[in-house]
DNA sequence: CGCGCAACTGATCGCGGTAACATCCTTCAG
DNA sequence: CTGAAGGATGTTACCGCGATCAGTTGCGCG
């Protein structure tokens, strides 16, 4: 209620309580010895002016950011706020704040956002992939802070890395799909150049199919548009193309759910007739009539091992950096259990 | 690949360049007369050493910060990133930048993260909602930087609003579904002391049912979960408990997409002898065997406009601060159209 | 030929804090 | 009674940058 224009500072609230700036400041930062008396009147004057210090000038002077910077393609994806999450979980108990930046699966984009951040000098960074443009692996090299790339194992990291390997969670579904006796398989998946993540699930579930002789049959990529209908419509388009098909892999989860609804519809017999998978594990899916088959990709896990290791990192401990999760598959009721 | 761990500063390109750290300064934010010559060579130099330059100092030496503090209750769900990116699309063409906090609906941690995020001096903040402790509508209006509080517009802002009558919305459904001639009507929802805005829409639902002499047979809450799942059992155990409902509106498209799918599992006509409404019109749902009725909650618009005011304010013009979508009613296929 | 102006560049100061050190009291053991 | 130890506070010197103002140069023009 007491507010000109020009902001508070610890000036104002040394004069209105009688005491030095510095006094100010060890109140509020709570360090130091300062005696419950004037500890007492600096906190009421600072509550009475409605007082909020200022961070820009605190970390210019004390040198130290209190924030963590994550790099993730997207928010809309449900995998996202669910690494976030667990990240948010282990930073809530440190002094740390995670900031986050989008890149909307653009290079270029990351690299800004990248930029930006550094510009910020958080106390370290999280980012999804191990593939970055150049200069962004230069200055995430250069910043001196920890780094933590995150999701994929599938690469050199530049410092620490978690993740799963979305290789190998490529092969074991298609292991899991040839044990089951399938053989005319179908894969539907997003755009990939952007996605090098499900590129390679992909490159992996093409090799263990190679290895058996098998090829995929048909396959078709979207971007954009409502995932569960986006599904729909390409399982459609499958069928219609490559009626003989008799498994369908999904880059995700949400077009297989689509796919799963339109062939529930038409009769089909899942998994019998065809057999269905997705990717993920998302809890979100749960309620679906029947439980789509897919693996799950440790999204919580993630996050709660990288935050982890920033955490670690900052205050000067070292914490195993490589860490690879497993993904386990899980074979809900589209895909028999051999 | 030249780094100690003593980050870079403007003195280290003023020597590297053998200009001073002003004229740096300047070629970096491409502000001033600058000759071609030096400009490159400053480039150069600050490229080679990865220079990046520090926006603390920056922003406590110029006293602005291009920082706008999203304030929002979840990412999980689905609602709110829609609007962020809405927000992103604006600021984009501007110099400012969005900078998310979540509060999990809590109040009293909407009032650490607001208290966080001012300390960061931001140029504008965009608040979900209109509910805020005390302590928070005070900082708020202390802060003395344009605020745009969001999604709703039932109640008193502290300084702008962009949003939608949510108990409008509820009494638009209930009119529809009244005028369509439900009268067994159940209500599932989320628990409502955390979410003021589904307990307005419930207020305003319940408001023209009574003008009408109906009431809400049943009702059940739930929190936490796979909103699709927990959408089926709720309605498993509404219609087990209250067997002559005739119609069911849920808080959210999630839960109602759930309820859908298990009513039409049972083989139970939809909408005649039972109608389903949900609400905000998410996107993701098209694909569903039935398109839910629904309600567009503007979502997007509302980021827009919230930005738009924030940008517009920030470079000294006024803006109509008041915003009121109207959000329209998409009866889809399980509510007969009166 | 010198003045005025534009184009460019540099020096100084201070943004709002904090680290580090200095200072002033107490208190208490010897 | 003295001095060491330590608690409570103040003083000083930056942190890295940008606003401001003060040069410096080159050039057109009267």
């Amino acid at each position: 209620m007491t507010q000109k224009n020009r902001s508070l500072t610890l000036r104002d609230v040394s004069e209105a309580s009688g005491v030095s700036e510095m006094t100010v400041s060890r109140v509020l930062r709570n360090r130091g010895d300062v005696s419950a008396a004037t500890r007492d009147k600096v906190l009421t004057a600072a509550k009475e002016l409605g007082y909020v210090p200022n961070k820009i000038a605190g970390a210019l002077a004390s040198q130290r950011v209190n924030l963590v910077a994550v790099i993730i393609p997207s928010l809309s994806n449900m995998v996202f706020p669910e690494v976030l999450s667990g990240i948010s979980q282990i930073l809530e108990d440190t002094e740390l704040q995670p900031v986050v930046g989008v890149t909307d699966y653009l290079p270029e984009k990351e690299e800004k956002v990248l930029y930006e951040m550094l510009s910020w000098r958080p106390s370290g960074v999280i980012i999804a992939g191990l593939e970055h443009t150049e200069a962004s692996r230069a200055m995430l090299q250069a910043s001196g802070i920890p780094v933590v790339e995150i999701m994929d194992t599938d690469g050199d990291p530049v410092d620490a890395m978690v993740g799963i390997s979305h290789r190998r969670a490529g092969r074991e579904m298609a292991a899991a799909i040839l044990k089951a006796g399938y053989k005319k398989i179908a894969f539907l998946g997003t755009k990939m150049p952007l996605d090098h993540r499900a590129r390679k699930r992909f490159e992996g579930f093409t090799e263990v199919l190679a290895k058996s002789g098998v090829e995929v049959v048909d396959r078709e990529f979207y971007s954009g548009g409502s995932a569960l209908a986006k599904g729909r419509e390409m399982t459609e388009a499958v069928l219609d193309r490559s009626p003989d098909v008799d498994f369908i892999y999904y880059s995700n989860d949400m077009i297989g759910a689509g796919g799963l609804l339109y062939l529930l519809e038409k009769g089909i017999d899942v998994p019998g007739q065809i057999g269905l998978a997705g990717f993920n594990g998302v809890e979100l899916l749960q309620g679906l009539p029947r439980q789509l088959a897919t693996m799950d990709a440790c999204r919580r896990e993630i996050g709660i091992k990288a935050a982890e290791i920033i955490a670690a990192r900052v205050n000067d401990v070292e914490k195993d950096s490589q860490v690879t999760l497993a993904p386990t598959i899980s074979f809900g009721d589209t895909l028999r259990d051999a």
